[in-house]
DNA sequence: CTAGTTAATGACTGGTCAGTCATTAAGTTT
DNA sequence: AAACTTAATGACTGACCAGTCATTAACTAG
């Protein structure tokens, strides 16, 4: 096989191939962007030719979607469940999800995803509509009740849940901006997981009663 | 004048042009993204022709560091300047410069800025480098300078200023990027200014020593 | 071994668009 | 009002690139 590999010009490896695909345009994505990355770029890195992806792809905006399903994957299933099942204090959890973030922050190229949506949500409303109502539209109404909880039972103080969250998620943001925008450019790179844990601590005590 | 401007084809106004053209830029960039904007649509909603952009700049690229630099304007200057006479306790500077970057976002077109520059960061380092330089370089220093001032005085709690002002800062990001990201989507229109209010008062709390 | 099926290729096409420049119009000086 | 300077125009060019498809190579069943 790595004989043949070395050898032979045209590997037939259907199964192969969308995933290899998918790894080199994201790779090419998050390095030069969408619009500025070229179909054969994207064919060269997976070692394919250009044709080959419309064997698997649509079009070059097909790439993308598929890159943002990945990129969810079942992580904010996994968090409602968590949110389901839970009985006493809420915090706890909510440190959890921000560790659960920074992991995945600093595991996958999830930042490269968000600088994507960000990005492409203009030109392709798809996108970011997608993301919207599978990502922020699920895992913010989740933190909402998750806070409300803790408001409720007198864990936190009174607080509007929806201003809230978005308290808690804005550092995260940041830390997934600085990632992929800054520190490309040279930016002094970030402890994401120091900066989640001092936010945590900040947040955490700026609730209690 | 208004006679002529109505029967006139081409009128001469060297010195109005530029700022028209910066307009036109900014409303099509901010609507399209960048490299999906025309420069003949920039021209035609300046009502000029594409030839004359080329008159007062030098590519199209030179339109979006204008853009950047426009944006900014003297608003770090001012801030450094009254972190400079300050004399007393620090929160109440670190809210009246949130409620700054607030009306800011709500009053021009900084989401829309902010969401150019992490776009197009990476095909164009020179405006990543050019905001980061000027604005993140400057800007978080200086916070840092105020909060470990409030540390030292016992004013806040030990914390490092250097992830602070990220904890600090997360929300104003979320709040540009739901802004000109999601909101155009339709997404809910987010209060700016109620985000700010929480979070200053979590944010503040969460410091108290 | 042969015929049929499916994977893979890459030259080519059609459309787009940034930037140029010869030409024309507007305004100014003498 | 003629001669000159400068603003403005828009047709044109050259480069780029997504997506197509006729062709070829790799497998498979009989």
């Amino acid at each position: 096989m790595t004989d043949q590999s070395l050898t032979r010009k045209r590997q037939r490896r259907p199964d192969a191939r969308p995933s290899e695909i998918l790894a080199a345009a994201l790779a090419l994505f998050s390095e030069k962007g969408f619009s500025s990355s070229r179909m054969e770029d994207v064919a060269a890195r997976a070692g394919v030719s250009k044709g080959a992806i419309y064997l698997y792809f649509p079009d070059k905006f097909a790439l993308l979607k598929a890159l943002v399903q990945q990129a969810i994957g079942g992580q904010i299933d996994l968090a409602a469940r968590l949110v389901d099942r839970l009985e006493g204090p809420v915090a706890p959890l909510i440190a959890q999800m921000v560790r659960m973030f920074v992991l995945r922050v600093e595991t996958t190229d999830l930042p490269s995803i968000i600088k994507l949506v960000i990005s492409e949500s203009r030109a392709h409303p798809e996108i970011g509509r997608f993301y919207l109502d599978n990502v922020i539209m699920v895992a913010m109404p989740l933190l909402e009740r998750l806070i409300g909880k803790g408001v409720a039972s007198g864990e936190f103080r009174a607080a509007d849940p929806r201003l809230t969250v978005k308290c808690l998620l804005g550092p995260m943001l940041l830390s997934a901006v600085w990632r992929s925008v800054f520190e490309p450019l040279g930016a002094e790179q970030l402890d994401v997981a120091a900066l989640a844990e001092q936010h945590l601590d900040i947040f955490l005590k700026g609730l209690r009663p």
